[in-house]
RNA sequence: GAUUCCGUAGCUCAGCUGGUAGAGCAAUACACUUUUAAUGUAUGGGCCCUGGGUUCGAAUCCCAGCGGGAUCACCA
């Protein structure tokens, strides 16, 4: 601890004893308090724990319990501009220009920003001007909390402004923000743009950036829509478990995780399609859940490991019923969010104005490749796809080689929202068999900007037939085929054996909508927290070994010639370096050069 | 998983063919009563991601690692 201090003597000793003393305190403090060195402490994370501590001997509270009444908000006040109207608004000071006795500030509440105007004889109208002065000019930083009482005015510039009266320290800000400015053209300086740290401190990240705000803004009102659409539809939002014991619905790799009390692996969801049909089965109209799911595969910018789906069934409808359906709930969505079908996506424009065209698979197929796929065998359709240059193995079934002709050659082509129907049967084993053809099943994908957004099935309601169908997977599985699902979930063939009504039912990615309707490219843009590996936490040490061991071999002769010692030592010419520098920097040692030789003594 | 780019002050970024670190904003001090990227003057602030190598000498060159981005592959 002493020798701490004493480092902390030499190494600010050209600051003023004033604010040595301050520092020393502050040091004491924060390491009885947080077990934490000084030394972690950028100098302006320094200086406002040294502002913190002068408003508290002041008796101002840095953080006060009291609710403070605020009246307005900033974006309304500027919008309804009402001369010398008394308001009481609340939020960050993000600049400050201080001119003697007058300054201006900016504060950010929830809405966006207001100028507040400070006038040094009003804030003090006695003969004690700290208020302004010290606390004001010298105590607040950018950042902090403050309440302000005034009136609303114009500046001679024309900027709506608040005449500050009264002001009030809500909150103390110890860490300064990234302060991206806007020039008078409108350009950005300094923005805070490093994804890295923009996911990692979202909440920066959102302080700084109100164009960041806006896209979860958008999110929230996405399935506020949707949830209106299907309310207003008479339909129920539900939930079911996240921890399951047979992870169905979908053929993905699961999270494992152990309950203790039951001693058993348990999953999280991959999908919620089977609780939501049980639900189905026991007597609702229609039901809905927007579902986090997990799925312990690869991670890039279109796959978070848990992500949110929106799954909804309605019984005695059909998939063409769907459809309509659909294409319905995504305009009324687009226009909630946006005020427009029509979005913006890259290069795109897109407009989910319904109706959607409607193309079959095989169609679709025969449009981009000229194919047909109606009637082939598995063999003419493995050489088909292997003709066309698709990546084919002995493990595919018709379903898969179909299944990669469509996504390698039609899939990207679709960019106006566009449903795709009738998909092979293998590679739908919760879906019903098609009325017309049964090597088809009732199924369409929407494809909007070349990949899907939405599924939606007439579902398979005959057990024996959805029995069989898990069968299949499971032998497919065992094949090698890892798309395939390796669990049969006999409860709910159970629950179909009492009887499911006819019932469509539709998947939504919600992250992918949103991601088309705020024009993102990347899923981590639109979920506040995406995965990151985490931060590892270098601690700082104060000497390394290397240091040590020469500090120690210089102890014996206190001081001697640094060629010799660098041989004594016998380290690499990097690590000899970088030791004697911070040895030296930390005013231990120091190096002097008498005549041609090179000396080191301890101080 | 493959390829590629990046990691320097609180933030945004310079730093050439190796010679012990620069700018703007932010900070500190002073001046300034309607400014607005306020202004002017002065000052302080760096484990140059980590480890190793080459070199008299590395932020810079080489190797390995860590973290991140992009592209591709994989992904109901």
């Amino acid at each position: 601890m002493t020798q701490k201090l004493v480092e902390i003597l030499t190494l600010e000793r050209k600051l003023s004893a004033k604010i040595l003393a301050f520092i020393v305190l502050s040091y004491l403090c924060c390491l009885k308090k947080y077990n934490m060195s000084a030394f972690e402490l950028s100098e302006q994370e320094i200086q406002r724990r040294e502002s913190l501590n002068k408003l508290r001997e002041m008796g101002i509270n840095p953080y006060p319990a009291d609710l403070y009444p605020v009246s307005d908000y900033a974006a309304e006040l500027k919008k309804q501009f009402v001369d010398g109207k008394q308001v009481c608004i609340a939020g960050r000071m993000m600049s400050q220009r201080v001119m003697g006795k007058a300054s201006f500030a900016e504060l950010q509440d929830s809405s966006g920003r207001i100028q507040v105007y400070f006038n040094r004889d009003e804030i003090c109208p006695g003969e004690d001007k700290t208020l302004y002065n010290d606390v004001f000019k010298k105590l607040l930083d950018l950042g902090d909390f403050i309440g302000v009482k005034g009136y609303v005015f114009k500046t001679q510039v024309g900027e709506t402004s608040i005449h500050v009266q009264e002001f009030t320290l809500l909150s103390k800000s110890l860490k300064p923000l990234p302060l991206p400015k806007i020039d008078a053209e409108g350009k950005i300086h300094d923005a805070f743009t490093d994804p890295e740290m923009r996911y990692r401190q979202r909440y920066a990240d959102l302080v700084v950036n109100p164009q960041v705000k806006d896209i979860f803004i958008k999110r929230t009102k996405l399935f506020s829509a949707m949830r209106q659409f299907f309310n207003d539809a008479g339909y129920m939002e539900v939930e079911t478990p996240v921890l399951q014991s047979i992870p169905g619905g979908a053929a993905a790799r699961p999270f494992v995780t152990h309950h203790n009390a039951l001693d058993i692996p348990l999953y999280m969801r991959i999908a919620n399609e089977l609780y939501l049909k049980r639900l189905i089965v026991g007597g609702f109209d229609g039901v809905y859940e927007f579902s986090k799911n997990f799925r312990n595969e690869g991670m890039d910018r279109t796959h978070n490991p848990e992500f949110t789906a929106m799954e909804i069934y309605v019984s005695y409808k059909d998939y063409n019923w769907m459809m309509d359906f659909t294409e319905r709930l995504l305009e009324h969505c687009a226009i909630e969010v946006n005020g427009s079908s029509e979005t913006t996506f890259g290069e795109h424009t897109i407009n989910f104005k319904a109706p959607y065209k409607r193309v079959t698979m095989r169609q679709s197929i025969i449009d981009f490749t000229g194919f047909d796929i109606a009637g082939k065998t598995e063999e003419e359709l493995f050489e088909a796809a292997k003709s066309m240059g698709i990546a084919v193995d002995s493990t595919m079934g018709k379903g898969k080689l179909i299944d990669e002709i469509f996504g390698e050659k039609c899939e990207g082509n679709y960019i106006q929202p566009t449903f795709i129907t009738d998909y092979p049967k293998e590679m739908s084993p919760l879906c019903k068999e098609h009325r017309d053809n049964p090597e088809l099943t009732e199924r369409f994908e929407l494809m909007v900007c070349g990949k899907e957004v939405a599924n939606a099935y007439s579902e398979l309601n005959d057990p024996i037939d959805q029995r069989e169908r898990f069968e299949e997977q499971v032998r497919l599985s065992e094949k090698g085929d890892d798309e395939a699902g390796q669990f049969i979930d006999y409860d709910f063939l159970r629950s179909l054996e009492y009887g499911m009504p006819p019932t469509s039912g539709l998947g939504i990615g919600m992250d992918r909508l949103i991601m088309y309707l705020t024009n993102n490219p990347s899923i981590q843009e639109v979920l506040f927290f995406p995965q990151m590996r985490p931060e590892v936490h270098q601690q700082k040490v104060e000497l390394s070994d290397n240091e040590k061991f020469i500090f120690d071999s210089l102890q014996k002769e206190q001081k001697m010639a640094l060629l010799r010692l660098k041989e004594l030592v016998n380290l690499s010419n990097k690590a000899w370096d970088v030791s004697v520098k911070n040895l030296t920097k930390q005013g231990l040692v120091k190096v002097t050069k008498i005549d041609e030789e090179l000396l080191i003594e301890i101080l």
